[in-house]
DNA sequence: ATGATAGTGATAATGATTATCATTCGTAAC
DNA sequence: GTTACGAATGATAATCATTATCACTATCAT
């Protein structure tokens, strides 16, 4: 019984049309900038929404949670502690292994979450 | 020219004295039960400071940052979602693909974070 | 002693997120 | 078409972990 309303396809559109991890924030601020402005809590239960209904992904970083399209096959990110950008990776044996860990343990896995933190080669070219 | 003061060994000895992730609440209660009441902020200042020197570890969860000891070697933690226990696990095998993922884009990693959620084996038999 | 420096603790402030609540929308029954 | 009900919306208050302030204190070197 959860609906897709007019807002939270705006919602939808916006992440959809881009490669970007986006905060509640971010994506308020561009429904504004294209005149559909949505109230801030009507965006936080939409991305919450849309997020349990597999239309979108999120991540939770420290401080808080980003969501971005879920048309992409399952990754995980490298975080550059610098200047913050999120590149993207795909390694499918630490996924075998960590399911062998679960499995080790009788631990019935539901999802994971893989951080790699450090500066991308951008940051690290300019820190001579 | 961090110092470690009564106070910071007093949150260093607490945590020491156990194997559980503490959170600053859990500190500060601790340390009341104690008799050895410390301000909050110091909690939050000490526990940091501790962090930044290596003498405890810290994993950031959703909700808030846990701390324990460290002198454990490395491990990730298996979070059950249900009664919010925490396992440890090591797996040196995943974490040389992290490296391997990080060397191919030239990403500099400095930490990583791995957290596998699901149900433990204690709640997963509940859960006929 | 005199500073310089870092730490403490009470409390205010911050910032992301969630709760409240009156109002509105969408749809199904009458 | 009107009514009725569940879900959604939006403005705003509340929550909760954490950080910032600031006056005061402890430590240590000159
Ligand atoms: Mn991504
Ligand atoms: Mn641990
Ligand atoms: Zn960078
Ligand atoms: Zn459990």
């Amino acid at each position: 019984m959860q609906k897709l309303t007019a807002q939270r396809q705006a919602i939808l559109d916006i992440i959809n049309r881009s490669d970007k991890h986006w905060d509640a924030d971010e994506v308020a601020f561009a429904l504004k900038e294209k005149g559909t402005g949505i109230g801030i809590a009507t965006v936080y239960r939409g991305l919450a929404a849309l997020a349990e209904q597999g239309l979108i992904e999120s991540i939770q970083l420290a401080d808080k949670k980003r969501y971005e399209r879920a048309d992409k096959k399952h990754h995980d990110h490298l975080i550059c502690t610098l200047c913050g950008s999120i590149e993207e990776f795909c390694k499918p044996e630490i996924e075998k292994l960590q399911d062998l860990v679960a499995a080790e343990r009788e631990f019935h896995i539901q999802g994971h979450q893989l951080l790699l933190f450090g500066l991308c080669a951008g940051c690290k070219a300019k820190e001579s």
